[in-house]
RNA sequence: GGAGGGAUGACAGAGCGGCCGAAUGUACCGGUCUUGAAAACCGGCGUGGGCUUGCCCACCGUGGGUUCAAAUCCCACUCCCUCCGCCA
């Protein structure tokens, strides 16, 4: 959520940010014309609130008294008075509900790095890596062999079965079996063992509350995107940032707590509504899919450092796979609704010989932390809100994708990097 | 799923419907004392919001209700504990 205070002070600043990622100078306006409504008719109903809690004193009062004429007329007028209260406050809680609608649908102001654009095609690509770049090799060229869809290779070696997965779950479930389902969890143990020197490994629920969900800024906006168990009031969570934003949600976290830095591997539930079709072949795009998720409730002050962090832990793992990727700085229109500035980074698949997304670094400023309500105790005693970053380390379907393609070898087999050679006893070798 | 008990400030723990935003203890901060520390003593010590910055309002698990007045009474829900049932 955004602040209310600076829309207050610098209605015009936030009206040109939120102009930038199309929120029209009249939604801006409403929310601040609500703003004075509301605190118009919020001291007119506390007004007549205090009058009627003095009466009340009065009424006490003369009742030890035994004064019961005096008492009876107080309560009569204070009984009056209580009736304009009601109306006023119920007139002040309309205006005040309307206003938080309206802000709930509102995204982040954008960072002065996003650039602006429309869509994805618009977004910054900052640079490349590919394994031996630093000693002047060029970006790799694929061979044939490496020119095979995983979707092929998967079924080719009998260790993705799409065909299965959607005769579980429907289409767009995948299915891993065997080298391939030990793959999966090779990826996730490898990228948790490299968080733990700095990162508290978290296991949380698959399903989260509503609260929870807002918390994000997922929900109201994205509730088409979510699955929902409706009978318990539960969704299903799109990524482990759900339950670590709301981690120690309400709570005064202690200054030299932070950064507070979490880290988390879960499964990830997306509609995708409206994809159906459409560059949805194999891991491409799945409903479900493992991810292991960092993040840090932080200073305004350690904010761009946890930023950084974040990042060069998803870029090593990429390193350590030796797959070659792409950094995208994201642009107004691509940006997530929460997020102030996000840094993409994108594998290279071969076999589809396209760009993968597999994580997207985060920085949300304090707009999760409002919704969420989680503020830390400064130096001075007085209280803020924490600002709050994450970022996949990393989205395993499509990262998956791209090591079986990458490491396909001309008979056939996969040759995995040696990094993975631990969790196949020796041989990362699948046949 | 059934029966019972509980939920109050950082923690522990009081709180006959009316000077209760809340006793007391601990912790914490400041001071006195001390070579220093401890102990003792003194003082301070919740979070938001509004405006005329001195006051007002809200918050005692959550949401309703009763009342002139609710931490306190009533209803529903959530969570925790104990017991029974079921179960990976």
């Amino acid at each position: 959520m955004i602040d209310l205070v600076q829309l207050r002070r610098e209605p015009d600043v936030v009206k040109a940010a939120l102009a930038r990622r199309g929120v029209s100078v009249a939604e801006v306006e409403k929310a601040v014309a609500l703003d004075i409504e509301h605190r118009q008719l919020l001291q007119e109903a506390e007004r007549l609130r205090a009058e009627v809690k003095e009466l009340s004193r009065k009424v006490g009062e003369a009742r030890r008294n035994k004064d019961g004429a005096t008492a009876d007329e107080l309560t009569a007028t204070s009984r009056a008075l209580g009736d304009d209260e009601r109306v006023a406050s119920e007139a002040t809680d309309l205006v005040a509900s309307r206003l938080r609608e309206l802000l709930l649908m509102m995204p982040n102001l954008p960072d002065d790095r996003v650039p602006d654009g429309a869509d994805e095609s618009d977004n910054v690509e900052l640079r490349r890596w590919w394994p031996g770049m630093d000693d002047g090799a060029p970006f790799p060229s694929f061979g044939d062999h490496q020119r095979v869809p995983h979707w092929e290779i998967g079924r080719e070696l009998g260790i993705l079965d799409m065909e299965s997965g959607a005769k579980l779950a429907g289409s767009m479930f995948a299915l891993y079996r065997g080298a391939g389902a030990r793959l999966l969890r090779a990826l996730s143990s490898l990228s948790l063992n490299r968080q733990s020197d700095a990162y508290e490994e978290i296991r949380p629920p698959s399903l989260a509350l509503t609260e929870t969900m807002m918390s994000t800024g997922h929900l109201p906006k994205s509730a088409d995107d979510m699955y929902a168990v409706e009978r318990d009031g539960l969704w299903a969570i799109p990524t482990g940032e759900v339950p670590l934003t709301s981690l120690r949600r309400g709570e005064i976290l202690d200054e030299s707590e932070l950064p507070l830095r979490l880290t988390a591997q879960t499964n990830c539930f997306r509609r995708e509504a409206g994809a159906a079709g459409k560059d949805t072949r194999g891991l491409l795009r799945v409903h479900e899919f493992e991810k292991v998720e960092l993040f840090a409730y932080c200073t305004p002050e350690q904010a761009d450092d946890a930023h950084a962090d974040i990042l060069r832990r998803a870029e090593e793992l990429l390193q350590e796979l030796g797959l070659p990727y792409r950094l995208l700085n994201l642009c107004t229109g691509d940006l997530g609704t929460a997020s102030a500035y996000t840094i993409d980074l994108e594998v290279f698949s071969p076999g589809v010989d396209r760009w993968l997304e597999v994580s997207s670094v985060s920085w949300f400023r304090d707009f999760q932390a409002r919704r969420a309500n989680v503020r830390y105790r400064t130096s001075d005693g007085s209280t803020a809100l924490v600002h709050t970053v994450n970022g996949s380390a990393l989205g395993w379907a499509r990262v998956w994708a791209a090591l079986v393609e990458t490491y396909h070898q001309e008979d056939g087999s996969v040759r995995l990097p040696d990094v993975l050679a631990s969790y196949f006893g020796g041989d990362a070798t699948i046949r």
